[in-house]
DNA sequence: TATTGTCAATAAATCCTTTTAGCAGCTGGT
DNA sequence: ACCAGCTGCTAAAAGGATTTATTGACAATA
């Protein structure tokens, strides 16, 4: 027989007083509406002594919150994801809050729904990597006061608030370092997607090429295995099809890794034949020979700032709009693949 | 303004019906309840055309089910958890749960302080990778009739049902594939730990060794980096120490990244000097050069079974005790890394 | 004396469902 | 004419909290 739940009730009746008192001293009222310090000791004691906690369902069906938060990625098993949703955690846990998980495969169906099915759940809040088309739904989400952030990427058009790094910025400058060690030719390898972090990458990369007159291909590789080939394919294509380029940069690690292989394969030696850059660093480029330059993305502030937005709006005391965006500064982390002798 | 969510109560008004009788239809309890089929027409169609849903919030207070698990595993980062979370997750939502994740660090304190968080919660189930000292605790969970499932390791003394694999013979395999090799002095590299998983695998590398009586050296890295050196400077020092040493066994895919670096920063080369098998396949083995030979988990396997104790338990209905424990077998998938020529 | 005010605590409504127990009205049997 | 049994539906309790409005007792003021 499981021992049923301890109550309010049960608490009241054992003291002979009544809920309500019970109630007021337990949200720390007990000043506020004059319960005298003796029935507050004494039911406080009282309460450590049999262990009783409230129960948070019914908390949140009278309050009609919740105290969850969903965190929709487009995919949790990705390193970079999974690291924010650690961070998160904590920080959520910290505050009361618990946090729900889901994927969305970047598909804006499966997000729809999964948004649906939250939203009756009677959630809090949202951290979302918004799929393309989203922008309803979302806009939806916030016309019901709900607490949203988006991050990684977002969406121009709506005042959703946001936290995502500083994408051009960071990919310019780590062009122009390869152009600083005497690359002529660059290629760049991204994915071909609208989402905004992968479009500023690119624009970064362009506007650094365009300054200092060198030249350069694009390869933006088609995720979907279906129609086209794999990756690894599309990739090694590129790379033989392109001989002639001296240094390469790669708009997220797992492309990178892929573009290694290749290079690798081919004979280019990094640095001597070819320089390799990467976006989004990972534990492996420091392991690997040689080890490979890559932009760092501050994972801890990330996680910071998209829980203290969070929060902000769930304390709706201070209904401020305050920052609508954060855009965080990245780190170019200059490893042996991308220099010059040694 | 938020429009206020509509209710059963408010279904039942609009139709000039009570309460009782929506109930009963929401829940398919129409026929048995003898409600007439016309009625049941006309408020399906209402619901349907009102779009109301049932608070989840009320249905769990009034049955004390919350439809949550807890998914509590030693750090969700890790990308063997995350990509276990990944799979679970959309089984989960399938069958209407929601999963909450957490992270122990593997620290007895950090879980128990969790569990006891999530108890209050109700939530309804848990799936857990152990931390040491935590029988006590959880043997209370099984007490309250909470569903348990272990994974990744167990509890020998407890008879909660676990989903793990056959590590004891993963490893004599794979062992014995390095001898098949020619291998004739092999080194182990594991985790000082007592994890279950972590004794099985060298308890299988033991067992090979001893058979074919070849000799060995073995490295318990002591993962705290209080006290001891970086795992890197262990694993360091313990190849420089043993250079007769022709073959190697990590016992987990990050200790092999780091022996992988330390052997090329020693020179010494893959497969003709020493040849490599890891546990726990990973992504980038494939991309190394040379591969690396790995035993896969069946993650799929894992999460199904994981999901499906899990699932028969919340049924209570059915009661039955079943299979208590699920060892699933793992594959050696022989890469570059552990083959001799070629 | 009548009025006002302060204290300390409480009754009852509310949040939204599920479920038990029961109420009328009608049929059929004796 | 009366009871038994079905039919179709509903009232009300329970589940555990929060919060508004209110009570009764007593002291202070006019």
């Amino acid at each position: 027989m499981a021992k049923k739940k301890t109550s309010i009730k049960d608490v009241a009746e054992a003291l002979g007083i009544s809920i309500t008192t019970v109630s007021f001293i337990l949200n720390g009222k007990a000043r506020e509406k004059r319960i005298s310090e003796e029935m507050t000791k004494k039911v406080t004691d009282y309460i450590q002594k049999i262990g009783y906690k409230p129960s948070h369902l019914a908390q949140s069906l009278r309050s009609g919150k919740s105290k969850i938060i969903v965190f929709m990625v487009e995919d949790i098993s990705n390193q970079f994801f999974a690291s924010i949703a650690r961070l998160i955690e904590e920080k959520a846990y910290k505050n009361g809050y618990k946090i729900i998980y889901c994927s969305t495969d970047n598909d804006v169906h499966k997000a729809k729904e999964l948004i649906s099915t939250f939203r009756v759940r009677n959630v809090d809040g949202f951290i979302i990597t918004p799929t393309p088309k989203l922008e309803s739904t979302i806009k939806s989400l916030m016309e019901e006061e709900l607490a949203v952030v988006l991050f990684d990427r977002w969406i121009p058009d709506l005042e959703t608030p946001y936290v995502i790094v500083e994408n051009q910025k960071s990919s310019r400058e780590a062009t122009n370092h390869l152009i600083s060690e005497a690359c002529k030719n660059i290629g760049f390898v991204t994915i071909d997607s609208l989402q905004t972090q992968m479009v500023d990458r690119l624009v970064g990369f362009k506007k650094a090429i365009a300054q200092k007159g060198v030249s350069s291909a694009i390869l933006k590789v088609n995720p979907s295995p279906v129609e086209k080939p794999a990756i690894s394919v599309q990739i090694r294509d590129f790379i033989n099809a392109n001989p002639l380029l001296d240094g390469f940069f790669f708009s997220t690690n797992y492309l990178a890794f892929e573009g290694l292989l290749a290079l690798s394969d081919a004979g280019r030696k990094i640095p001597q034949d070819v320089k390799v850059v990467s976006f989004d660093d990972h534990y492996l480029f420091n392991l690997y020979q040689p080890k490979i330059t890559a932009i760092e993305q501050p994972l801890e502030s990330i996680a910071e700032k998209l829980m203290e937005s969070m929060l902000r709006q769930l304390d709706e005391g201070s209904s401020n709009k305050s920052d609508q965006g954060v855009v965080l500064p990245n780190k170019l982390n200059v490893r042996a693949s991308s220099l010059n002798g040694g």
